[in-house]
DNA sequence: ACTCCCCCCTGTTAGC
DNA sequence: TGCTAACAGGGGGGAG
């Protein structure tokens, strides 16, 4: 649910508010959310007790928070993870899973997940002497985002069109392009006029240097937003909703006009989701242009548009 | 080595 | 009104 710049917006939020502060309790009220961590509830509170988040740190939609140069405490929101600051004796709500409290008696830190996809866990991480950016171990798999300095763009061409899959499904993969989930994949294939079905081997150089210009077009407008936030699922640290849900070209505009040629926008089932797009706009492949019917068969897919 | 699908959950909403 | 099914922003693990 939250993607890159939801998840942004929640690691400044822990740095501007946590950072440099040292937990007092730890307490783990579903155990689901510290399942994999192999110390379990009573292990993690007791390890994340004393100790003082140093820095906030984030890779693509996974945050972690360097407690000491060798230890971090890794975090994924899941679908409706959040992480709220606030005054430690307001009431508990049902969701929340784990809570901090610090030595300064100030405000508490609560991870609080309705659908318990989120999770938190204690890492060992290896920070050189320099204490320069390092990935702990867990997330090794997880390729580059597309803001940050580690990304290789033609590296990440390269791979893509290397794959023998449709163009969403690479943007969703984690392990090639990072912090993309189904609403900012939607919308960079509306701004690269793409569709989502494109098999990425047929993918021209100029159409991939289009799609991750859309890319970080979009992420970085919704990140300036604060994020998209459809309904209470998604807040800040201080429980303030996003605004760029009134930015969304794509994503959720079923019947509504498209915002380049106001053919209604359609949804497709996709992977168990959605996946909205223009019909106009977007052409299955650049042979459909040319083409009197809408579209050939989608290379190698087996998924028609129905 | 890839690619894909199911499944883990809870809550809301659309449809009958 | 009330029940049921579909759907929701993600990703790990295992099947093929």
């Amino acid at each position: 649910m939250p993607e890159l710049p939801e998840v942004e917006t929640v690691r400044a939020g822990i740095e501007q508010h946590v950072v440099g502060r040292t937990i007092a309790t730890a307490e783990v009220f579903n155990p689901r959310a510290v399942r994999r961590d192999v110390a379990g509830p009573a292990g993690f509170a007791a390890a994340l007790t004393g100790r003082t988040f140093l820095r906030a740190e984030r890779r693509g939609k996974y945050l972690w928070f360097a407690l000491d140069d060798t230890e971090a405490l890794l975090a994924h929101l899941g679908m409706s993870g959040q992480f709220l600051v606030g005054d430690p004796v307001r009431p508990l709500s049902p969701h929340v899973r784990v809570r901090f409290t610090f030595t300064d008696g100030g405000p508490d830190l609560r991870f609080t997940d309705q659908r318990t996809f989120g999770h938190l866990m204690l890492v060992p991480i290896a920070y050189p002497a320099d204490m320069s950016r390092v990935v702990p171990e867990p997330i090794v798999h997880i390729a580059p985002d597309p803001l940050e300095d580690a990304f290789d763009a033609k590296d990440f061409a390269a791979r893509l069109r290397r794959r023998k899959t449709q163009v969403k499904r690479a943007l969703l993969d984690q392990s090639l392009i990072s912090g993309i989930g189904n609403i900012y994949a939607d919308e960079a294939l509306w701004r690269a006029r793409l569709h989502w079905a494109r098999p990425t081997d047929t993918l021209r150089p100029a159409e991939v240097s289009r799609l991750l210009e859309a890319v970080r077009e979009v992420l970085s407008e919704a990140l300036k937003a604060g994020g998209t936030s459809f309904d209470a699922l998604y807040v800040n640290v201080n429980g303030e909703s996003g605004y760029f849900d009134r930015s969304l070209n794509a994503y959720g505009r079923e019947g509504e006009p498209c915002g380049r040629c106001a053919t209604p926008i359609r949804r497709d089932a996709f992977m168990n989701r959605s996946s909205y797009s223009c019909p106009k706009c977007q052409r299955p492949s650049p042979v459909a242009r040319s083409a009197a019917t809408p579209a050939p068969a989608v290379a190698g897919g087996g998924r028609q548009p129905a």
